[in-house]
DNA sequence: CCATTCGGAACGAGACCACCGAATA
DNA sequence: ATATTCGGTGGTCTCGTTCCGAATG
């Protein structure tokens, strides 16, 4: 395809708010040659796909067995699967051709202030170090895209729980800071993440959510949980959601659930819906509530990444 | 902002719906007033709704707790449970006025092939006594219905494996034989149970089904199976789906699905569609995929108990 | 000072996987 | 003879729960 039309880098978004309407000025847009690290259960296509993006290529990396099987049953028409992020080469790269979207969220559990035994990014026994997966296939993508001239989008998640060092180590690689963003805003869960990116305008969004400009619409924890079996909300927002059964119900992190008298968590599809999955959308292959949890603990806040990959409406096609 | 739609399944009682296509015939026949026994997970009330009854009062009996909470989930507009069908005395059935249709199927675990400890009908400690309370309610509300001359429809079901002694029981008490139905022409099970009951033309049912008039339309399994992930069928018809996980991956039954090599058993969402229920309908209330399966392989047919109901059509009254 | 966190280890409880068995067709 | 069955018991493995812990804000 002849996507290599001499688009810059740094678009200039401000006065290009094209309507949805107007069929004359996207139809030139390119189409989205995208490639997921750490994809785990497919938020970003599905992401891309709700927001209306007319995708040409998803290749994926993923090695989670479950993650895979998931993705397999939702959308093995549009994505690729390349294997493991350790074994993606430049060839790799460069057989499966241009990439204008690279994004991903490497592992976390060597960086979560949860994790009282993380071992950083640089213990190559840990999965912190997965992070120079990214950064070495960020760094080639980018480096091709500046020498042919090509739009290089990009996004790379982690949580804001961890240390400071790290934080400054990733910044100093990507050259820039992260945002910061909580899906506070966009659902009745509290869960802050890092996000360094170079989407258009991506400090303006992250600015305005901080400040809160949403204010009463936010979304309430009531909306979200089975009304059907009377549960009450307890709170109107949860903590953050990990991967374990029990995130919500230590003793220190209060039940936000009340039904027939009883202080207890959430069901797990009720945890779909917080994180803007589609009804039963892990109840697949006969997955265990645990490894459903797993999963869906692991992975993005649809409501949030759809907020920033809207971002791209104005640079790639639709279709 | 609420994203989460109440999925609960259709039931308002609007009492001025005119009927859409035949409104003479149809607006002069009663409504059904229905008691379930041992209802289980609402197989009976869905396959009403799923004919078009117009159903002015469904009342049922039902003890255990996650039956309970599917039906409470899925049905609780439309069902008023009762409790335990041990304490429904004369009192509770003058109580909730008259019934027009009865049904249910006791539990089976002391009757069925499958136990070759099975204790019958008659041990007081045992779950095959609980027929009896079917049999009490029956000669009440028939002999009620008979004094008051009024329409009274019922419906008894168990396992065709039970023995013949057991067989020639309980239909010395219901003073008829039951039909033998195999869900084996409506699915790609196979379920041979016993139907005691006086529903309009079921001799005619049963003989037509049980010669195998069906015949090449009949369901496949491989209609049944996920696709997405690549399933395959072994066979065209699996065999009974009880309550237990390795039901059809005995060292004696085959696994009937092949998956990227592997022979295998069914996942629990392809049991539920065998079962003739929506998409994930067990998908409730972190219930494991045990008792899941332990909740449908006690249940009723669907596709089975939709083609005797439907034998009611030109006597109650439809929306 | 106090609450929070895309986690892990240890423990008890529950789920999975083979055994089992006889009456019926 | 051979195959089948709305299940129950008994060993492994998994799952659910209470502990844990320190850096950040």
């Amino acid at each position: 395809m002849a996507n290599k039309q001499s688009s810059k880098m740094q678009s200039e978004n401000k006065d290009t708010a094209v309507p949805s309407s107007s069929a004359t000025s996207t139809s030139k847009l390119p189409r989205l040659r995208v490639l997921s690290l750490f994809d785990g259960i497919g938020t970003g296509y599905y992401s891309l796909k709700e927001l209306g993006f007319d995708i040409e290529v998803f290749y994926a990396s993923e090695i989670d067995k479950d993650a895979l099987m998931l993705t397999r049953y939702h959308f093995s028409d549009g994505i690729t699967q390349l294997g493991s992020v350790t074994e993606i080469t430049n060839e790799t790269l460069d057989k499966i051709g241009p990439i204008n979207l690279l994004f991903g969220g490497s592992p976390c559990s060597d960086l979560s202030s949860v994790n009282y035994r993380k071992r950083g990014i640089f213990d190559p026994d840990g999965t912190g170090i997965l992070y120079f997966d990214f950064y070495r296939i960020w760094n080639y993508l980018q480096t091709k895209s500046r020498r042919e001239n090509t739009p290089f989008y990009w996004l790379f998640e982690n949580v804001a729980s961890m240390e400071l060092k790290n934080k400054e180590y990733i910044s100093k690689f990507f050259e820039c800071q992260p945002n910061v963003i909580d899906s506070l805003h966009y659902s009745p869960q509290r869960r802050r993440r890092f996000f360094w990116a170079n989407l258009p305008s991506i400090r303006q969004l992250s600015y305005t959510r901080e400040i809160g400009l949403l204010g009463d619409n936010e979304p309430k924890l009531e909306d979200y949980l089975e009304k059907n079996l009377d549960r009450q909300a307890n709170v109107e927002k949860v903590g953050t959601i990990t991967s374990k059964r029990s995130c919500l119900q230590d003793g220190r992190s209060r039940n936000p659930v009340s039904q027939d008298g009883q202080f207890t968590g959430l069901y797990i599809t009720e945890i779909e819906a917080i994180f803007g999955l589609p009804p039963h959308f892990t109840d697949v292959g006969d997955l265990s509530i645990q490894s459903r949890q797993k999963l869906i603990g692991r992975a993005w806040s649809v409501q949030v990444i759809k907020e920033l990959l809207k971002l791209l409406e104005n640079t790639f096609a639709k279709k």
